[in-house]
DNA sequence: AATCGTTCACATACAACGTACCTAATCGAG
DNA sequence: CTCGATTAGGTACGTTGTATGTGAACGATT
């Protein structure tokens, strides 16, 4: 049985990376994909399963480059390590973010990222029920995070976009939006790697000074 | 000028969600929504912008469906308030978390939500930069919650769904990815709102008890 | 009351999409 | 060298979002 010739699963996810990159999401299609590789459309069916997979295969390779540093002293700082490993992937590739919130991914990449994070919040002396939810948290927060600043109401204006969501907070009723309108300002030259780790010391702070039962 | 006649954009938004609800995403066409309502699949830009403000009309729906009790007591029981009632409106349509983690929504519903919950935090002392944190952190967690139980490694499969991520996982190679394998089992019959609760808790836990310098 | 500009409802039409189906080329095994 | 299996990729179809055009319905103006 010939194995696939032409290409190689992993040659599409990076093609199909780059052009989601470079062009967004919805440049991405079966054609031009193929014609990205110069083949043929259906080609591309004998290396994933169908949109969905092409659509797997975009996260894959997002999930593929993260990096962390090893469980080296405490375990906040591993959970921290993973945490900001996979936002750092994710963040390096923003318009692949709607795909990466929305597929169950199971590749080897993503399921290895589960595993050092589950790792570092066991050694916190959690397991069981307990360690679920420790684990949804981390991971909810790193991927809400990630949508946050993506599509929340005080989500940094991103470049090519229509212009300023803020601007449009700006114009809403003062006596009923007050804190909003405040803090519209401050989202607007706000450092995101600085946001993140803040945000993530919260996190910590809390799984490290919450009782376990489990 | 006469304004929209035959039907209402609340109209609209109901028709809408309730097809998403019972047929899922992929059934709400321009077409199938228009046939819903009985009329021809133009009609529909009159209300609406297109694709986009067509998916932007379901978190809408959703969004507006938001309740949660005034801010009672302690401040953390305001945040607890708004983050549940945010959640509860989410969980209530997991066929439409899709578009709601991915688009941004400056609907009355959603800022209501946020400024409620911005005042909350406010409430607990927190103003500029770091209200801005602890916001992102709550609203990154209500999202990335739902997000969590609908597309993670460890999401319960749901129903209709190919059977069983939690066989994938449980068929992986045992001394690579143990924390995995054993965490999968707690995670077939686990409560969402136990879980949301929990993990809620351990949020706000580490929001008060983290120092404030805004 | 007659007119006019504006807005809505909706049919038609089209480009682009995912993909079922089919054919020819290409490989490993015997 | 032949045979079975598998890949490459062309063709074609149904479905999607939507640009365009045409009538009808309305409020305001004369």
């Amino acid at each position: 049985m010939p194995a696939p010739r032409k290409f190689t699963r992993e040659q599409l996810r990076t093609v199909a990376l780059a052009m989601v990159d470079e062009e967004g999401l919805a440049a991405l299609t079966m054609r031009s994909l193929a014609s990205a590789l110069g083949t043929g459309a259906m080609t591309i069916y004998n290396y994933v399963d169908g949109r969905e997979g092409l659509e797997q295969l975009v996260t894959e390779a997002v999930m593929a480059e993260a990096r962390w540093d090893d469980p080296a002293g405490d375990w906040t700082e591993a959970v921290a390590a993973v945490a900001v490993g996979m936002w750092r992937a994710v963040r390096a590739h923003p318009q692949a973010i709607p795909l990466i919130l929305t597929r169950r991914s199971l590749d080897p990449a993503t399921l290895l990222a589960a595993e050092a994070l589950l790792d570092a919040l066991a050694r916190g002396g959690r397991s069981g029920a307990d360690l679920l939810i420790a684990f949804r948290v981390v991971t909810g927060f790193v991927s809400g995070f990630s949508q946050s600043e993506l599509a929340s109401p005080l989500a940094p204006d991103h470049g090519d976009d229509s212009s300023t969501a803020t601007d449009h907070i700006r114009s809403l009723p003062a006596d009923r939006f007050p804190r909003l309108i405040a803090i519209a300002e401050a989202a607007t030259g706000s450092d995101p790697e600085t946001e993140f780790r803040a945000g993530l010391s919260i996190i910590l702070t809390g799984l490290h000074s919450t009782p376990k039962v489990g």
